[in-house]
RNA sequence: GCGCCUUUAGCUCAGCUGGAUAGAGCAUACGCCUUCUAAGCGUACGGUCAGAGGUUCGAAUCCUCUAAGGCGCGCCA
C-alpha cells in the first residue's frame, strides 16, 4: 500500500545500480498540483551519474515504467510525472479500511518499547490553569499517538506537590486562613491566601522566612506541617479529577515531586561517589564547562535539595521501573536549559540511556502578550474556558439542532473538542495568545468543524442503512470524482509516523483538517443518496472517511459524535 | 554578555528530509439550502517568505551575519 516505495522499487530496477530504492524513495514527492500526478520524481540528481540531461533522462525512464497499479507516465521537463490506476488503488484502500476500521494506520516500529510520558504537572493548591492545558492536552495526543505506532506509553502525572510554597501557604492560612472557607471551595481559597501572602510580603519581608521555615517543619516531618499538607493536596486532586474528567485524560502514575523525598539522599551519595559533586559558594553542584552548560544546582547551602535533584533521582527511578525505551517530558520551553543539564549530568555519571531522554518543548500561553502569573493572580481557569466552551457548543445546537437525543454529551464533546483542538492544531513551539474568541470559534479549522464533517457523513451512512461488513466489495465507478479524497486516506498512516517521529499531534490535526476539506468539497459536488451505479462505491469512501476522522480526532484526545 | 526559540497575506498559521505558478482558515465583498445536518460549499481580494550575503542545476526551506520580539542563564519549579 506504499506506493512512494512501490515506485522507488521499480526505479531502483531501471536504473541497474545508481541509486537504491531508498535513496530513490527519498526524492519522491507528492506534486501539490493535482495535473502533476499523484507522485513525481525529478530527474536532476541523476544527470550528473549519467552524465546526459535530466529532461533525457525523464524521457528515457518513462518508457519503461511499467506497472498494474501505473496508469499513465508523463514527463515535464525533468520531472516523471506518475499518475496512479484510480481504480485499483482506491479499491485498495477502501477495501482495507473497511477491513481495517479503526486500526487503519496503525504501526508496528515502536515494538511494544515503554515510553514514559512527563506531563501536565499541575502544582497542588493552584488553580489548573490554561497554562497546563498544553503539557497535558499534547502529552495526551503524544501518548495516544505513540500508542498507535506499537510502543506502549505511561503517562505520569509528576505533581508540583512539594517545595517551598507550601511554607508560604501554610503561612498564609495560619495567619488568615478559615477552615469552612476552604473546605467549600478550596483551591479558589488557597489561591487567594497565596496571592495575599505575596502582596504583604513585599512590604513585610519577615513573612517569607517565616514561610521558609514552615517549609523547613515541613521536610522534618513536623504533624501539623504534613497534615495542613495532605490536606490541601487531597482537595486539589479533587478538583484536578474533575477537570481530567471532562477531558478524558487518565494518568498511570501520579508520584510528583514528595514522592521523591526519600530518593534523593541517593542520588546525591552516587554523585558523590563519582566524585562529580563540588562546593560552590557553599552550595553543591555538579560542574559542566565540558559540555559548555552552567552548573548544575544539586545542594542549596542550607543542604536542602532543588528542581534538579529531585529530576535525577525521578529518572534513576522511571528507568529501573519502567525500563523505557524512551523517556519524554512535555515541560514548556522556557525549562530547555534545565532538560539539557538534566541530562548532561546523567551522562556524566555513566547513565548511556540517558540519551533516550526528550525534552518535548512548547510554547507558552499568553495573556496580553505577556506571561500568565499565577503570583499576581492573573490567571485563566481551565475550567471555567472549558465550561463557556460548552456552553457555546449547547448553544450552537438548540440554534441548528434542536431535536438531537443526547444534547448534554454532544455539546461536552464539542465544546471540549474545540479547546483540545486549538492547542493542538499548531506547532507546538508558537507561543499562543489567550483569546476566548478564538478559542470558542467552530468554523474554519476548528475541532467542531472535523466533528460536524464526520457527523454529516455518519448521517448519510444511517440514511442509506449501509454496514461495512454486509457491504460489497467490488465496485462499479471509475473513482474519478472520489480520488481526491482517496488521495489523502492514502496519507493517513505516514501522517502518524511523521507525528511520531516528531512528537507532533499538530500534525495529526493538520491532516484530519485537510480530509475534511477535501471530503466536504466531494459532498458538496456529489448526491451520495442519489440512486447511481457508482452508490455503493460512494458509500464504502464515505464510510472510509468516517473511520479515518474518528481515529484522527481520537489521537488528539478528541471525541466524535454521530450526530450534532 | 552568552544560550535556546520565533519572524511567510490585514490577523492566526501550513509549507514533510531544498524541487515545477508560495497554501489554508479568519476578516472583507458577492453567490449557493423544495434534494445527504449552511458548524458547510464556491468566487473575489490579499505576499519584496524580516534584511543582506553564501552553497546549489534549483532556497521560504541549508550555512553565515544583521534586525526585531520572546524565554532562559546558581541556591523557585
Amino acid at each position: 500500500m506504499n506506493f512512494k516505495k512501490e515506485l522507488a522499487e521499480i526505479l531502483a530496477g531501471l536504473l541497474d545500480g545508481e541509486k537504491t530504492a531508498a535513496e530513490l524513495e527519498l526524492l519522491i514527492e507528492k506534486p501539490k498540483n493535482a495535473s502533476h500526478g499523484d507522485l513525481a520524481f525529478p530527474c536532476f540528481t541523476l544527470a550528473k551519474i549519467k552524465r546526459k540531461a535530466p529532461n533525457v533522462i525523464a524521457q528515457e525512464l518513462s518508457e519503461k515504467i511499467q506497472s498494474p497499479t501505473i496508469e499513465k507516465v508523463e514527463v515535464v521537463g525533468a520531472y516523471l510525472n506518475i499518475f496512479l490506476s484510480k481504480k485499483l488503488v482506491s479499491e485498495q484502500v477502501v477495501g482495507q479500511i473497511m477491513q481495517q476500521k479503526g486500526a487503519f494506520g496503525q504501526q508496528e516500529f515502536g515494538q511494544g518499547g515503554n515510553v514514559t510520558i512527563d506531563m501536565s504537572s499541575p502544582n497542588i493548591a493552584k488553580p489548573f490553569s490554561m497554562g497546563h492545558l498544553r503539557s497535558t492536552v499534547i502529552g495526551n495526543a503524544i501518548a495516544l499517538i505513540v500508542e498507535k505506532c506499537g510502543y506502549k506509553p505511561i503517562k505520569i502525572n509528576h505533581l508540583g506537590d512539594w517545595g517551598t510554597q507550601f511554607g508560604k501557604l501554610i503561612t498564609a492560612y495560619k495567619l488568615w486562613g478559615d477552615e469552612n472557607k476552604v473546605k467549600a471551595n478550596p483551591i479558589k481559597e488557597l489561591l487567594t491566601l497565596y496571592v495575599r501572602f505575596h502582596e504583604e510580603a513585599e512590604s513585610n519581608p519577615s513573612l517569607e522566612d517565616e514561610g521558609r521555615a514552615w517549609f523547613k517543619r515541613l521536610e522534618d516531618g513536623d504533624q501539623e506541617a504534613l497534615s495542613l499538607w495532605q490536606w490541601f493536596r487531597d482537595e486539589s486532586l479533587k478538583e484536578f479529577a474533575r477537570i481530567y474528567d471532562l477531558m478524558n485524560v487518565e494518568f498511570d502514575s501520579f508520584n510528583g515531586e514528595a514522592f521523591y523525598n526519600d530518593k534523593m539522599d541517593r542520588v546525591v551519595k552516587l554523585l558523590e561517589e563519582k566524585g562529580l559533586l563540588v562546593e560552590s559558594d557553599s552550595a553543591m553542584v555538579v560542574e559542566l564547562t565540558e559540555e559548555e552548560l552552567p552548573p548544575c544546582l544539586i545542594k542549596k547551602s542550607d543542604g536542602a535539595t532543588l528542581y534538579a535533584t529531585r529530576d535525577l533521582a525521578a529518572a534513576l527511578y522511571r528507568k529501573e521501573n519502567y525500563d523505557f525505551v524512551k523517556s519524554l517530558y512535555v515541560v514548556g520551553h522556557e525549562q530547555s536549559l534545565h532538560f539539557k543539564q538534566l541530562i548532561a549530568v546523567l551522562k556524566k555519571m555513566g547513565y548511556d540511556w540517558a540519551e533516550k531522554m526528550v525534552h518535548i518543548p512548547f510554547g507558552m500561553m499568553l495573556k496580553d502578550g505577556k506571561k500568565m502569573s499565577t503570583r499576581k493572580g492573573k490567571v485563566v481557569l481551565l475550567e471555567e474556558v472549558l465550561n463557556e466552551s460548552i456552553e457555546m457548543a449547547r448553544h450552537n445546537i438548540e440554534e441548528k439542532n434542536p431535536t438531537l437525543a443526547n444534547k448534554d454529551e454532544v455539546a461536552k464533546q464539542v465544546g471540549v473538542g474545540a479547546v483540545i483542538f486549538h492547542d493542538l492544531k499548531n506547532n507546538r513551539m508558537n507561543d499562543i495568545e489567550f483569546s476566548l474568541e478564538e478559542m470558542l470559534r467552530f468554523e474554519g479549522e476548528t475541532g467542531p468543524y472535523v466533528q460536524y464533517t464526520f457527523a454529516r457523513a455518519c448521517s448519510i451512512l444511517r440514511k442509506a442503512n449501509w454496514q461495512a461488513d454486509a457491504a460489497q466489495q467490488t465496485f462499479n465507478t471509475s473513482w474519478e470524482k472520489e480520488w481526491k479524497v482517496v488521495s489523502f486516506l492514502l496519507e493517513f498512516p505516514n501522517a502518524i509516523k511523521r507525528a511520531c517521529e516528531n512528537f507532533d499531534p499538530s500534525l495529526v490535526a493538520k491532516y484530519i483538517v485537510d480530509l475534511a476539506q477535501v471530503f466536504n468539497k466531494y459532498y458538496a459536488e456529489v448526491r451520495i443518496l442519489e440512486e447511481s451505479e457508482e452508490q455503493q462505491a460512494r458509500l464504502a469512501l464515505v464510510y472510509s472517511v468516517t473511520e479515518v476522522l474518528k481515529e484522527g480526532l481520537r489521537l488528539l484526545g478528541i471525541q466524535a459524535p454521530q450526530e450534532m
